[in-house]
DNA sequence: ACGCACCGCTAGATATAGTTAGCAGTCTCG
DNA sequence: CGAGACTGCTAACTATATCTAGCGGTGCGT
């Protein structure tokens, strides 16, 4: 395989490009906004550099776009193994109204659930 | 406003220290998963650094988490909205593993602890 | 023809992301 | 008491993200 990042950076710079040009707006005001200098937006936009989240943030600010939009032209939520309905693990996880302690347990009794019906 | 990043940085790392522990793992173990180097996935969780894209998404494949969780957390969608907390409940209740008495069992639990978080 | 204000891009420097090698501590087994 | 297999961390290096300075082109008013 031909590295499937590069193919990500390449389309992110391009949907960034069109992006901008909709927008009315040249390299330079469109880096000033974002508050990045203006060669390196252009790099980003011809897929020579891979942005950082921070600057990915503030392009899409000020292109008054959400920032999930960039994100996901950007690779973050496409292709990744897809075990959305039985993420019952990673939702306990990932849930900010517990805490530690208590994802610890509610996990303990989910897996011993799931344990006592495997067998 | 003394650097609002550090925080984000800060709290980033924070956060997937404590999932990768949740998920038992050793930090080498998580670092191999994640394709990256146990000493950067260190430098990572103590916030010395923010890592790019391609490792976020990297570092949640591996611990199982929805990429947009780490994102939220990296302080993607800061600002404006705050990051929409990911339905627990719902994936309890689409848990094939679960009869419908574990379901309630496990939701009686887990209310419970959110209604004592929130007194 | 000038000047000049913009356009996007290149070159070379600096800052930060990410690496490999190795250290000190803890635990377990013989 | 070692030996070995873990844990997380430091140090020093390389790779890449990002900056500053400046180039050549295009269009417009004089």
């Amino acid at each position: 395989m031909t590295d499937p990042w590069q193919a990500h950076v390449d389309a992110l710079g391009q949907f960034i490009r069109v992006q901008r040009q909709l927008a009315q707006l040249s390299l330079r005001e469109l880096a000033e906004r974002a508050r990045v200098s203006n060669p390196y937006l252009s790099q980003i936009e011809r897929g020579l550099h891979e942005p950082s989240v921070r600057v990915l943030k503030a392009i899409a600010n000020a292109l008054g776009l959400p920032a999930e939009t960039l994100l996901a032209e950007a690779g973050l939520l496409e292709d990744d193994d897809e075990a959305a309905p039985l993420a019952t693990e990673p939702a306990i996880r990932a849930d900010v109204a517990l805490s530690a302690e208590q994802k610890d347990a509610l996990l303990a009794v989910y897996r011993s659930y799931v344990a006592s019906n495997q067998r």
